[in-house]
DNA sequence: CCGTCTATCGGGTACATCCCTGAGTTGACC
DNA sequence: GGTCAACTCAGGGATGTACCCGATAGACGG
C-alpha cells in the first residue's frame, strides 16, 4: 500500500485532505510547517508526499528541493490554491513530480496520488499546456545549416569559443598553436559575418552550442 | 462523449485498439498512412488523436505539427514502442500533450485519453522522469541573487556586453567615456568572480540576461 | 560634517584579439 | 601528377581588454 505524507500550513485543510486519503493509503504522517516537516519525510520515508506551495519559512519549494538531496526516490506531488507560472515551474525545478490546484476533486486526488506513485507526471488541466508549452520553447532545433558552412575543426574551436575560453586555453586543450586557434577563428567569423568574438559568442550562446 | 481518432501503420493494431476504445469513445475515424491521416483529421475534427510514432512518410511528428498549425485545440497522445528520448522530445516539440508506450494496459489506455481530453498531461511512468528532468534543466532561475551585488548602471553596462557590444559601442550608447565602462566592467568581474569580458558573456546568456 | 557609495573620467602597462600576408603539410579527387 | 580544401604555423601591426594608479562630484546617512 502506498505510503502518503501530507504538509499543508493550515491544519483545516490538513485535516480534510487525512480524512478523504485515509481510507486510501497509508497515511506516514502529516506536518504544517516547512522545517518539521523536512524532518518527519525524512524519518517516516514515505512514498509520496502531497505539498502545499505556499507555507511560511521556505515555502513547498525548500522541503521538495532539501528531502529529495538525501531520498531522491520520494515522489512529490504539489498542491496550491496557485496556478502561476513561477509556482509551477519552481516546483518542477525543485523535482516535484506533478502539480494540481487544490480546486481538485477528492476523487481525482487520489487518482492523482496513485499515478504519481506509479511515477507518472500529473498536471492540473490548465497548467499541462503552460508545462508542455515551455517545454517545447526550452529545446531548440539543435541543427543550424549556417554551422555547415564550418568544417569539422572550426566548430570544435568555435565550441571552445563559446565557452568564454581564451585562444592560448582552447589552443593548449587542442594542442595546437594560438595562431592556428585565430586562423580558425578568422575564417569562423568570415563564414559567419560576424564581426568579433563576442558576437560570436552570443551567436554560440543564442543556439546553444556548447 | 470524446471523439477519438486512431493512427497507426499497423493495421492488425489499430483494429486492436479500435475495438478496445470502441465502447468507451466516440471513434471519429482512423487511419494507417500519414498523408491520409492529416486530411482526415482536419475532416473529422476529433478531439484526441491517439497517434503511432514511427510511421513510413515523415512518422507522427508530421502529423501533428501540421494538424495542430491549422486545428490548434485537438489534443495528441502519443503512442510508441520506443520510449527514446529523441522520440519523446520530438513529440512533444511539435505539439503532443502525452506520451505512452504499446505495452501500456487497455484500461490505462482510456483512461489516458480520459486524462488527455481533460486538458491533462499524460507520460508512462518511465518516461515522466526523462520529460521533467530535461524540463528542470532547461528552465533557468529568471532571478539571480549575485545579480543584486552590482549596482544599477552595473547591470545595465553588463546587459550590453551581454549582447557582445565593444566597450566603444556600449560607451557610445550610454553615452559615458569608455574608461567608465572598463571600470564598470571590472567591478562586475571582480564582484562576480569572473576573470574576462569572455566569461562574463557565457555567464550572462545562461542567465538570459538581455 | 564626514564617511561611504555610486558614477564619472584619465594615464599607463601588459596582454589578448583581429586581420593581413605567406607558407608548409596532409588527403581526397580527377 | 596536379588541384583543391582543410589544417597547421609564423610575423607584424592595429585595436581591444584587464588592471593598476589616481581624481572629482553628487547622494545618503549617522
Amino acid at each position: 500500500m502506498t505510503a502518503l505524507f501530507l504538509v499543508d500550513d493550515h491544519e483545516l485543510f490538513l485535516a480534510g485532505v487525512l480524512s478523504e486519503m485515509g481510507p486510501e493509503f497509508e497515511i506516514a504522517g502529516s506536518a504544517s510547517e516547512v522545517d518539521e516537516a523536512i524532518d518527519a519525510i525524512r524519518a517516516s520515508e514515505p512514498d509520496v508526499v502531497l505539498i502545499d506551495v505556499h507555507m511560511p519559512g521556505g515555502g513547498g519549494v525548500r522541503v521538495v528541493a532539501d528531502v529529495l538531496s538525501t531520498h531522491p526516490d520520494i515522489r512529490f506531488l504539489a498542491l496550491s490554491v496557485s496556478d502561476a507560472p513561477e509556482d509551477v515551474i519552481a516546483m518542477i525545478r525543485a523535482g516535484a513530480r506533478g502539480y494540481v490546484t487544490k480546486s481538485i476533486a477528492p476523487a481525482e486526488l487520489s487518482a492523482s496520488v496513485r499515478r504519481i506513485a506509479e511515477g507518472d507526471a500529473v498536471f492540473s488541466p490548465r497548467l499541462a499546456g503552460f508545462v508542455l508549452d515551455a517545454f517545447g520553447r526550452q529545446i531548440p532545433t539543435p541543427i543550424d545549416p549556417e554551422l555547415d558552412l564550418l568544417t569539422p575543426r572550426e566548430q570544435e574551436v568555435l565550441r571552445h569559443i563559446a565557452r568564454g575560453f581564451a585562444y592560448k586555453q582552447v589552443a593548449r586543450k587542442l594542442n595546437i598553436s594560438i595562431k592556428t586557434v585565430e586562423t580558425h577563428v578568422s575564417s569562423v567569423l568570415r563564414k559567419l559575418q560576424l564581426s568579433s568574438r563576442h558576437e560570436l559568442a552570443v551567436w554560440a550562446s543564442d543556439r546553444d552550442i556548447v
